[in-house]
DNA sequence: TATTGTTATACTCTATAACTATA
DNA sequence: TATAGTTATAGAGTATAACAATA
């Protein structure tokens, strides 16, 4: 080919553009709580599965538990979250949302709500239950972990 | 744990997490070419509108020239483009593909080719241009532009 | 003086490795 | 000796700012 015809994109990357658009607009948005991404992700382990140690939210997550110590870290400074120490097992500790993180997982909730809605403005309520439907069965193939964000995963 | 019922996760989050997933997937198919995903989208620009300036390519993708200029040196160095300068105006620098890098183009379209079809295994034919209609609609609506992906933009 | 391209620098994020404490 | 957590360090990727060449 010469050029002139716009060279033809695949669905996979259509997939990974609007996925890296709303994943930046996503940011933004939950920007505005004063949190990160990952932050949020975290605070979303946390509060399906509280009480858990840090070893098994890197192991959910897939990330290396460093990364996590630093997550944590900044959470609990800012008070969402607190770590408390396993009297059996005092090595362990049990990371828990406080008063504070559990309000504000519901403004998450809002927030992201909102950005739901914005995304996917074009469609009408068919189209979105359609390609809520698509995008799952996808998904599940691929093996994605429902809720875990790929990104906490280490690659290399 | 306490609460047994998955969070619930909205659609847009669904595309986050399959988009990366995605990137991720195509990032190490492409790594078999010695190419990351960045140098391959610019690689795509300038087939797509051979002769460009580097001012033309980074306001193109969206990102700051001084980003650009080091990505064509990285392909520059393996003979995969070629800069000429331009005999009227000799500020500006014409960005082409050499014939190897014309030929890993061919390679690349493989790779995208293989690439879709892997992530979309799950769906069949009907399926998957149902949701590449979709798809299509929301990146229109969402403002993105054809081709290019939202990761060379500098967001703040 | 304005524009294209380049180089130098700094910053953010993340991973790898070494270390402490508990068991 | 093995495990949970932590700290220290280094690397990749990117942006910001200063600079050089040409117009």
């Amino acid at each position: 080919m010469t050029s002139s015809d716009p060279p033809p994109v695949g669905s996979a990357f259509l997939l990974t553009q609007l996925g890296t658009h709303a994943a930046q607009a996503f940011a933004a948005r939950i920007g505005e709580l004063d949190l990160t991404p990952p932050q949020t992700g975290l605070l979303r382990a946390i509060a399906g599965a509280p009480g858990s140690s840090q070893q098994a939210l890197a192991e959910l997550l897939g990330t290396p538990a460093t990364r996590l110590v630093a997550l944590v870290d900044g959470l609990e400074q800012r008070g969402l979250v607190e770590r408390r120490r396993n009297p059996t097992d005092r090595r362990l500790h049990a990371v828990h949302l406080t008063d504070a993180g559990t309000a504000l997982m519901a403004d998450i909730g809002r927030v992201a709500r909102q950005h739901d809605d914005a995304v996917l403005a074009a469609l009408d309520g068919d189209e979105k239950a359609r390609l809520r439907e698509l995008l799952a069965k996808v998904a599940a193939d691929q093996g994605l972990t429902p809720g875990v964000h790929p990104g906490y995963k280490n690659l290399r």
